[in-house]
DNA sequence: ATCTTTTATGTTAGCGCTAACACATGACGG
DNA sequence: CCGTCATGTGTTAGCGCTAACATAAAAGAT
């Protein structure tokens, strides 16, 4: 009742072991009649390729590990689903984990994903823990660190960053909102003390605010994973204010299309009682009856990018690979 | 410069090699001591377990095969969240592809994670390709097949099936929105070719409606994935009817929203001018300003008990473990 | 004091595959 | 007609680990 293993197919097609090997993989000389012979075999037999003896022999593993902060955001199963077409292609499999946005938790799914020898391993961020950092650096194996290019690389010959510049982002919006006019800012963000990514925005943001003299007078944060409802809540909470910001940044767009529907519901007009910024781009934007200013992320791109270089079908030799942000300005905000 | 094994471990610690695998593994006996000389000894070389290499030896592969029709819906990657939460106890790892709804891709998928020996298998409905089925059965490994319980399930002792019936589903929004008085239905859905799932909902909501005398007076389609914006063009297109619909029935929410968003901005009055009914009952559906109704599904629910199944956290004597639905009226419709 | 049982270690034999090499052919140029 | 090369096949030796089976000392039981 054992799965057939490439033996039982070299019995039955009355050929050696290897020679089936080599038609599994399309690698050597085998004349054609041979490999009818195996294939017909094969399928008789129901013979699946067994890869973790092949990875054992010798062949890489054609697997990559990934690991994401959360699933609930849709960036990053934007970015899963580039990593995957870039993957497809190449017959590489994905293996993943959810750090949910904790820096045990990734380490030791780092570990874990370490121990199936993958070719290569995808991490969000900059920021890893020493630990882990030491573990891939020695590994040796292909490395991508995605979202964010503000901070150290991993060392090595084998690790690159894709991405583009949080710092610059958040600087970038806080510009074009204080050009439109606007000079009394507030910030709606949740996990900010998680989200590395979204504070380093959010300081950035701050900075060039008040660089240029404006102001962030009032903000709203939550602890719980950010989402449309939550930011309905929290927005509702900072328009509440005698004194409301004219303008309000949010963490991302989920939060800011629930700002959207606060206002909506309310009666307040967007832009002109309240101007709304989010963040990532997400299309659904598209849909809404407001506009709502945004910054365009390459999510898909950055996750394809990464899955290539992992697999090895890119090369690069930058260590950093900045793949921008645009700001798409609400209709007229 | 090769990564350290067991034996370089074991030779630092001056034991066996086999002491140090017992020791990876927290199974059979070993004093204290050693153990601490092996942890010692690991850590000292950085030695990472070799996971590939077990299970070839014998050991069951932690990993789990996941198929999904996309990543481009909320539903799955909340599925999947619930399988990955399901299997982070367990130390099993999932490995994943997306098949992009096309049967062609998922058995080139299901064979390529076959090839992984892994201990389970999770795949999307009950409508596999015949020879799908076979190489599934013929592995003798656990699968959960997700979302449907309408159909002819894998056989064996190592299937089960987790979800709803897509079926019920669809009769039971049918009847819920006779009962509150519409007649003149509208459909509204997405790559109905591809999506059997919506398909069978659309087919019950159909007969449903015409058993009670009820008619579908418009259709709305589109070929590209569904998302809030193809839903806002799709019911401008349905409502620019003379005689428009009193009700809508989208394929999922994502489409209803849109349809939401089209009617907000429209000045169009839900659900008094016409109601909308979506599917899935996704959380940011709370944070719309006018009410849709739904029918909620166990998404993470369903994931999670797939998950454990497959890892064998959980035992099933059911062959069709039913999740069910409840239907989430509008606040007025 | 002797017989079990528990605890603690080591030894042997693969798991199913691939790299590396060896060995045949037949083709082809000089 | 012989050397060289491309082509087609087989053989051997592991990859790094775990199951299964020793072995042996210590701890209880009678």
């Amino acid at each position: 009742m054992r799965q057939p293993t490439m033996s039982d197919v070299a019995r039955l097609a009355n050929v050696s072991q290897m020679t089936v090997s080599r038609v599994m993989r399309k690698t050597g000389y085998v004349s054609q009649d041979i490999i009818d012979r195996v294939h017909a075999a094969s399928a008789q037999l129901g013979y699946v390729h067994n890869r973790i003896a092949g990875g054992l022999a010798g062949e890489k593993n054609a697997l990559v590990g990934v690991v994401l902060p959360t699933l609930g955001n849709r960036v990053f199963t934007e970015v899963l689903t580039g990593v995957a077409e870039a993957l497809a292609s190449s017959g590489v499999q994905p293996v993943f984990g959810v750090s949910e946005y904790s820096p045990e938790t990734e380490a030791s799914l780092v570990e874990d994903l370490l121990s199936w020898r993958p070719m290569g391993l995808i991490l969000p961020g900059l920021e890893q823990a020493q630990r882990i950092r030491k573990m891939v650096e020695a590994s040796g194996i292909r490395t991508a660190q995605i979202m964010d290019i503000d901070g150290e690389p991993l060392a090595g010959p084998h690790a690159a960053c894709f991405g583009f510049s949080q710092v610059r982002a958040g600087a970038q919006m806080a510009d074009h909102l204080l050009k439109k006019g606007y000079r009394r800012f507030g910030y709606v963000g949740c996990q900010v003390d998680l989200d590395v990514r979204a504070a380093k925005r959010r300081q950035a943001f701050l900075q060039t605010v008040e660089r240029d003299g404006a102001e962030l007078v009032a903000e709203c944060q939550s602890d719980e994973p950010s989402s449309m409802v939550v930011g309905r809540t929290l927005t509702a909470q900072i328009l509440s204010d005698p004194t409301p910001p004219d303008a309000i940044y949010y963490a991302n767009d989920d939060l800011a299309s629930g700002g959207l529907m606060h206002c909506i519901a309310e009666g307040i007009c967007v832009p002109d009682d309240v101007a709304l910024a989010g963040f990532n781009g997400l299309s659904f934007l598209e849909s809404m009856p407001l506009d709502i200013t945004t910054t365009r992320t390459p999510r898909y791109e950055i996750g394809f990018q990464a899955g290539q270089y992992v697999s090895g079908a890119q090369h690069t030799d930058a260590k950093l690979v900045d793949l921008g942000t645009t700001i798409v300005p609400g209709q007229t905000s």
